[in-house]
DNA sequence: CTGCGTGCAAATGGTTTGCACTACG
DNA sequence: CGTAGTGCAAACCATTTGCACGCAG
């Protein structure tokens, strides 16, 4: 986390092991899914999953799918991402970082930048917000990507 | 938009006048819609709108309001909020400004601060993203309000 | 045995859509 | 007339849920 040019790479660390640690079973389908997240870009919807594990797991069924995101998410494994349309995407960076958003492509790229981050915790450390007290802040970077 | 105090003041300014500039016709149901957004406090889901303007307009339709928000949102006289559930809220709030969160009680407060949003523009002006050309930045502040 | 995890299919619920009707220019 | 706007109800679709089965400890 102290270096910023590698930060996507802990996203596939020991996975399994992750799955012990946190009391869940090591099974085909949480194998097959969280692959899924990570592998395809652009922080896939749950139908982007379905779709991708269907071809090496054709009878995964679409409940499932969901199941094992919720719990993934709710420990922590991966995070849901807000988009502008109303349809939940996944992302396998867990740890804290922005993102930049293209409302015309609907893609979506990660953004880590610690100096940014370092440079808004200082403002809020000297300027607070009544009754509120602050446990994170995450950017909504919306513009667009040069063709590419 | 100079002044911070009130920069939820022009909100009701006018807004049959607003409808008219749009090319969209002043119906009750329009007035009634958006009389709720600006009423409701905590940016109202659909459904909380509907609960509102029930009361003193009984017979307009769900399908209706549907539709209103869309094109009020659609000609930036509203704006969609998204939480971390999927259900979407709307806030009459149109001008650039950040959200505080509370993720406990679903409380969704408008942040507006100038000083903060220069301190990001000069940042970036200084910084640059690869291949993307920033066009709005929003914060999500997620945290706790103190019993308020 | 006990129970977590899964597959399947039905149910849910927020949102959308199609269509007929209305009001107003 | 012509058309934007509305009410109603059915349709839609992402997600959730209930339940029976299976596999591992």
């Amino acid at each position: 986390m102290r270096n910023n040019y590698s930060f996507k790479m802990m996203i596939t660390e020991n996975f399994p092991e992750q799955l012990k640690q946190k009391g869940l079973k090591v099974t085909p389908q949480r194998l097959a899914i969280y692959e899924a997240v990570v592998k395809l870009k652009n922080h896939p919807t749950a139908e982007k999953i379905i779709e991708y594990i269907r071809v090496n797991h054709p009878n995964i069924s679409v409940g499932t799918v969901y199941k094992v995101l919720d719990s993934l998410v709710e420990n922590n494994l991966l995070k849901k991402v807000k988009s502008d349309k109303d349809i939940m995407r996944y992302d396998a960076v867990v740890i804290h970082h922005h993102h930049l958003y293209c409302s015309e492509t609907d893609r979506i790229e990660d953004y880590k930048d610690e100096a940014l981050d370092t440079l808004i915790l200082e403002y809020f450390s000297k300027k607070k917000i009544n009754n509120f007290k602050i446990q994170d802040i995450t950017l909504q970077i919306s513009g667009k990507f040069n063709n590419t």
